[in-house]
DNA sequence: ATTATTTATATTGTTTACAATATAATTGTA
DNA sequence: TACAATTATATTGTAAACAATATAAATAAT
């Protein structure tokens, strides 16, 4: 019998930690941005700040509403995350004449320069993470392809 | 010239957010932790703490220790999560004789009687992740090498 | 035009998450 | 035996992360 006898006992393995697929997701997204800390520390600057910037320093000017969709991030979370940067000096926020419920982020010149300082922290990172170029792309195909679903 | 002139502008290309790995790694961790919510809130326990429960419902009574081993999380993180898992009388503690530095989590009957209530989330959740069981699969040994390898 | 609804941002409250440090027990060593 | 180094847990301080609610501007509906 063993596994097949159902009359006394559940079913538990469904709930052992190491059938679940969120907890290595969990856990990988924490490791792995726990490897840039040491880099972003150097800038003075923390992960959700650096992800932010990024988007900052493609699209240049962006409304708070625009970030929050590109970063899966909600207002509780970036409102303190862009006083902090403002404060920091890294960004300003300026309320948009023709909609006066939009506010607008910009980069600073400082926040300009720390793109500079950003571009190798990358690859550096990267090369920490010890995964086959085939293994990488297939990776990335599949997050987004649940985050799209969700 | 194009991309290929570098005697002015730098290549900001691994600045962009789309081709971070982390990026969505990160963006996909929390989405998919906050589809358990609604049904862990229901239950009365947060993720974290859910995953607390699977290690102790497989494993008994574990030293905190090896709590922290098992999740990836450090003690700044446990202490006061198992201070809330008690004061919400899912769990004990009780420190060792042998060794008076380890204290050892049990669970209480209400601990374990989460469990079945509990066994049915992993595929209520599962089923609404769209992604074939191939991939699923890829995923799952991806994040636990890269996990390994940190 | 007034009222209702939607939209963008902010606030409040709770729970992580983690670096850095502290404490106390155990083990190793001179 | 003392004393140093290690180990297990706890504490402190800071920054996310997010649900729920609030506010105020813009748009839609009556």
């Amino acid at each position: 019998m063993g596994d097949t006898s159902m009359t006394e006992t559940a079913n538990y393995e469904a709930l052992k930690l190491e059938n679940q697929l969120c907890f290595p997701l969990y856990a990988c997204a924490r490791q792995v941005v726990r490897l840039y800390t040491p880099y972003l520390n150097a800038l003075g600057i923390t992960y959700t700040q650096y992800i932010t910037l990024m988007v900052l320093w493609e699209k240049g000017d962006v409304p708070i509403k625009e970030l929050t969709k590109a970063l899966y991030l909600d207002t509780g979370t970036m409102t303190p995350l862009l006083r902090k940067m403002e404060q920091n000096g890294l960004i300003t926020r300026t309320r948009s004449k023709e909609d006066e419920r939009v506010v607008t982020i910009s980069l600073t010149d400082k926040g300009w320069a720390l793109r500079d300082k950003a571009v190798s922290i990358p690859s550096t990172v990267g090369s920490c993470i010890d995964l086959p170029g085939e293994d990488a792309h297939q990776l990335y195909q599949t997050l987004y392809q649940i985050l799209n679903a969700l």
